[in-house]
DNA sequence: ATTATATATGAACATATGATCATATATAAG
DNA sequence: CTTATATATGATCATATGTTCATATATAAT
């Protein structure tokens, strides 16, 4: 399939197609944060959270119960989600409030659900 | 910090909100298939290929040598990226020309490089 | 038919990731 | 200040995921 040098032996599909991708894509930088960004949302737990955020916002206690997920657990996926800037919180007593940080996250999932629901 | 019953002690931030969130929230079925969705953009070489095609459609030998994936590598990753509907394929003699199926990718993408950059 | 090229795929392997467990920190109540 | 409650976090472990390697399949050329 590739040569001694790594080209492929027949034509290109566009001429000089490789070298406009080369040139078009966005730098390396970027894609890995944006794969980054994206891990977020492959997983079930944090879909969940954010799902129920986007209902009302929610101490770290009452998500647990809400989803069943352990308070441990529960803390650490936050953490990951706050990280990523996709939620906030304030203490409140000894309970931490969480909620959605900005709207991209309601964006981004509501294309997810028509992409998979067509 | 959950009694015998697993309740939190407590009250709850908004009386009902647990109520109202375990109605509110899609259903499970529909969240996990949500994950499995967003999986697929969370690898860097899979955000590469998508970025990619999205400036010509393109062989996978061409692929590979643009990226600098492994033949293997490409073909795999085309196969997860074909499973997920988010590219097509049609055959052209010895080759195969891959190219997006849908614009749900740039427009998922580009959500994702806004939410980074600001 | 035989050989070369292009792609696909199964198995093995190494790394990444999420949950659990134990424990630390913080705040409130007594 | 001691205890109870709420949350956070480091370490460990099991599983998931992506790459590589070897090989299979498909098409074209000779």
């Amino acid at each position: 399939m590739k040569s001694e040098d790594g080209k492929c032996k027949t034509f290109l599909i566009h001429p000089g197609a490789v070298e406009k991708v080369r040139q078009d894509i966005p730098h390396e930088e970027l894609l890995i944060d944006l794969a980054d960004f994206f891990k977020i949302f492959g997983d079930t737990t944090r879909i969940r959270i954010l799902s129920a955020l986007f209902v009302t916002e929610m101490c770290v206690c009452d998500l647990s119960e809400v989803l069943s997920v352990s308070q441990s657990a529960m803390s650490h996926q936050l953490k990951t989600l706050r990280q990523a800037g996709l939620v906030k919180f304030r203490k409140e007593g000894k309970s931490a409030v969480y909620s959605l940080k900005d709207n991209h996250v309601k964006q981004i999932l509501d294309i997810g659900i028509v992409h998979i629901t067509e």
